[in-house]
DNA sequence: GCCAACGTTGGC
DNA sequence: GCCAACGTTGGC
């Protein structure tokens, strides 16, 4: 038997909204409100048990904060049904739901921001199918290699 | 199927 | 707050 090789991802959040101390105190969290078909399909395809870097977005630094573990599979959002929610989905029907979500787990804080500016300086290392610094992207829900996983982690302990 | 208009993302 | 880049919508 092949052992169960666990996924890396990175999943954004404006801070403002919901951020890493958010995730803390709560625990666990249903990540709600991915409106894009593309972070939809790769959240269906995240095991339980998946690593999430927690990257915070849209604030004064950028950059990945906190490690995090997919916590369930992909269920339907319960937000799109809701006609009071900023993430109602009129064409979204219980029968026919269009939007899932993953429920996100916390593991820890990093011991240090990893920022955006320092990601970049390792374009070249993390390659061309980065999603989150290549040019134009705004995936909030994109999948990251065994090897960029690991030299990312791997700048947490690099002291600044 | 094309594409202009619009809304959103997210860095700066 | 600005705005470039992108995705979606809807008229035709």
């Amino acid at each position: 038997m092949s052992p169960v090789r666990r996924k890396t991802w990175l999943m954004k959040s404006e801070p403002s909204a919901f951020s890493i101390d958010d995730l803390a105190r709560v625990g666990s969290e249903p990540w709600n409100g991915v409106r894009n078909y593309q972070a939809r399909n790769f959240m269906r395809q995240m095991q339980i048990g998946d690593s999430v870097l927690f990257y915070h977005s849209n604030c004064p630094r950028p950059g990945i904060y906190g490690l995090a573990e997919v916590a369930s599979l992909a269920y339907p959002d319960p937000t799109q049904f809701d006609p009071a929610s900023p993430y109602y989905d009129p064409k979204a029907t219980p029968a026919q739901p269009r939007w899932d979500l993953v429920d996100v787990r916390y593991l820890r804080h990093l011991r240090r921001p990893i920022t955006l500016d320092e990601i970049r300086r390792h374009a070249d290392a993390l390659g061309e199918d980065f999603a989150l610094i290549r040019k134009g992207s705004r995936l909030s829900v994109l999948p990251v290699s065994p090897a960029q996983a690991r030299l990312l982690l791997s700048l947490e302990s690099v002291d600044v």
